[in-house]
DNA sequence: AAAAACAATGTAAGCGTTTACATATCCATA
DNA sequence: TATGGATATGTAAACGCTTACATTGTTTTT
């Protein structure tokens, strides 16, 4: 192919070599139509055989485009984060688009930072996969008109572009499986109230208590953020309150595995004494043992409809902003179980 | 702050506002010596004021460098290599470089296409972690001069820039402590043999036995390719031969996670009838129950290493090239117990 | 006190593209 | 056969910065 892999091939040296100027090179490389066929050609040729790749920064300078998009992640540490990245950089590689990664270890400082320098021209686009206080910036973003969507945050009270899953709808899912099961004391423990998606798994979980007409017990909701040690602590409590839950849902897989020691460290079993039940479906939820009965959020695919959203965007600015929200889905396992009075 | 974030303020309009010409303002913002203290002071002021942010693609096309170095990884779905990509984003973020991502899901051919692309002048530098056959383009890479530097592969014959993890030891220190338990029967899961860490990993795991006048047993050595079917599929051969192992060791974490359930399948228990041990201390080996026992690879340690490297190399281009490898660290946890019959 | 050295600043060219505009070529039409 | 309108190609300017060089002002040296 490209035999030659000189350091700087310009789009002058390939009009040289296909003896056309410089300006007919540049129209063969964006596809434009007023190019006669064989010219066309071997321009095209002239290109495979100096192995000229055009120059990012300075076709982004003079064309105001930088073919790349910007990421920013509040970490990476998890799979979560993990999955969605994997559905973006599909349809990102589909499109031959650079992927700009920019992590803001869940500092809100930092965020507005990034966004202010990459809607500088650095990228553009901006996915913003949950973002901590996006209030800040989404002012800035929607006044200069630079394209950017929310992924798994739609909780502000303005009407920005975001995708999502069906929070709310999987949480009372998940609570009326368990209900069916026969649990009547159902613990609850939270994310970070902060984050809307926390707010509707909340809600799910008590519409669908009171659906089934069980009594609203606060005792038995406990305020985690979403991390490990919140799940063994919560559940810790739970099960020392009089009249214990039998069954936990935990508003992530991650304080769900917490809750799974917990209930082990208090004596018990899972699923046969306590069962436990998370939300997301990370990829460890089918690791441990018992495997975890989860919510299953469609992480990648949130990504890809999110990026798909983003290209659609920039292709056509003035279409309306949208609003989706992809359906989670309860994947029944291992760690539940009917309550022992019932099931014995 | 900057009240003003216009979407274009440049060099010029900061020298207007400052009443200097451009090229100091250009030498203020690259911390050249030649501007009178004052007159700095006064440009500081004015970007402040305007809310200055210099364009990146200006800046590279002119200076010939990009400020943002090239990530280039095989996937993204195990905690494994978000650890890596976390310290080297703590790293570049020190720094303010970014870090442009590029998955190339296994497969080579991608690869060596997206070396050739981005020593092209996309980026500075490039990081290839875990390369899947750097053969293929170290070469060009070589030749051109262009920094790079290998995380967790110096398996090639030739002499470039790699950090990696003491595999070797880390695998003869795991196989030692299994031996001192009392085990004499130990299996062995490899990982892809194409890999060197593989290779260290199986003689390390030799070294120790042959070092201890344990037989060598061919049988007892199963090759996987890192993935958990591997390790469910290895484990359930190696306990179904004569004089079966007594203990796992599987090449990382992921198929010792698989072997756990192998061990399970076949109605035994871990650890108290196998001990399973892993490598690579992923995020999952303290969440599964029992916690993993496992070799501990600085993951994240590697990645800031890594990046220090490239860094170096870019500062100061004529330095020697350097092969670090970063202590690994036997951690005991849950999975492993002396044998039955000596425990009994 | 004049010459030489140096510090601070201004200026112009260039980085590799895109794109609006100018020009040349072609074919169909009157 | 001239003429208009596509169609194809060439050209120049611009994108926002860095940097080598030129200029001016300020010290030092002898």
């Amino acid at each position: 192919m490209d035999q030659n892999l000189n350091p700087k091939v310009t789009i002058i040296d390939v009009a040289a070599e296909a003896g056309v100027s410089f300006g007919t090179v540049s129209r063969v490389i964006n596809d434009d139509v007023h190019v006669k066929k064989e010219t066309r050609e071997r321009v095209l040729k002239a290109v495979q055989r100096l192995g000229f790749v055009a120059n990012r920064q300075a076709r982004s300078l003079a064309g105001g485009k930088s073919n790349s998009i910007g990421v920013l992640v509040p970490d990476l540490g998890t799979g979560y984060i993990g999955e969605i990245i994997r559905g973006i950089d599909a349809e990102l590689s589909l499109k031959n688009i650079d992927l700009i990664l920019y992590t803001t270890h869940r500092t809100a400082s930092k965020e507005a930072n990034y966004v202010a320098n990459l809607a500088q021209g650095m990228v553009d686009g901006l996915l913003l996969v949950l973002p901590r206080s996006p209030a800040d910036y989404i002012g800035t973003l929607t006044l200069r008109n630079f394209p950017f969507v929310l992924i798994d945050h739609q909780g502000t009270g303005r009407d920005c572009p975001a995708v999502g899953a069906t929070n709310w709808q999987g949480a009372y899912n998940a609570t009326e499986y368990l209900v069916k099961l026969g649990h009547k004391r159902i613990g609850f423990i939270t994310g970070s109230m902060d984050l809307s998606c926390s707010k509707d798994r909340a809600d799910g979980y008590r519409s669908a208590l009171r659906t089934h007409h069980i009594p609203d017990a606060p005792e038995l909701i406990y305020e985690g953020t979403f991390f490990q040690p919140d799940g063994y602590a919560g559940t810790c409590t739970l099960l020392d309150i009089n009249n214990p839950p039998t069954a936990i849902f935990a508003s992530n897989d991650v304080m769900a595995l917490g809750a799974m020691d917990a209930v082990r460290s208090h004596g018990l079993r899972v699923p046969e004494d306590v069962s436990v039940l998370g939300f997301d479906d990370i990829p460890q939820a089918v690791l441990v043992r018992p495997t975890l009965t989860t919510v299953r959020q469609p992480l990648e695919q949130m990504g890809r409809v999110a990026t798909q959203m983003l290209l659609d965007m920039l292709k056509n600015p003035e279409k309306e902003i949208d609003r989706i929200e992809l359906p989670t889905e309860l994947m029944v396992r291992g760690s539940t179980l009917p309550p022992k009075d019932r099931a014995g």
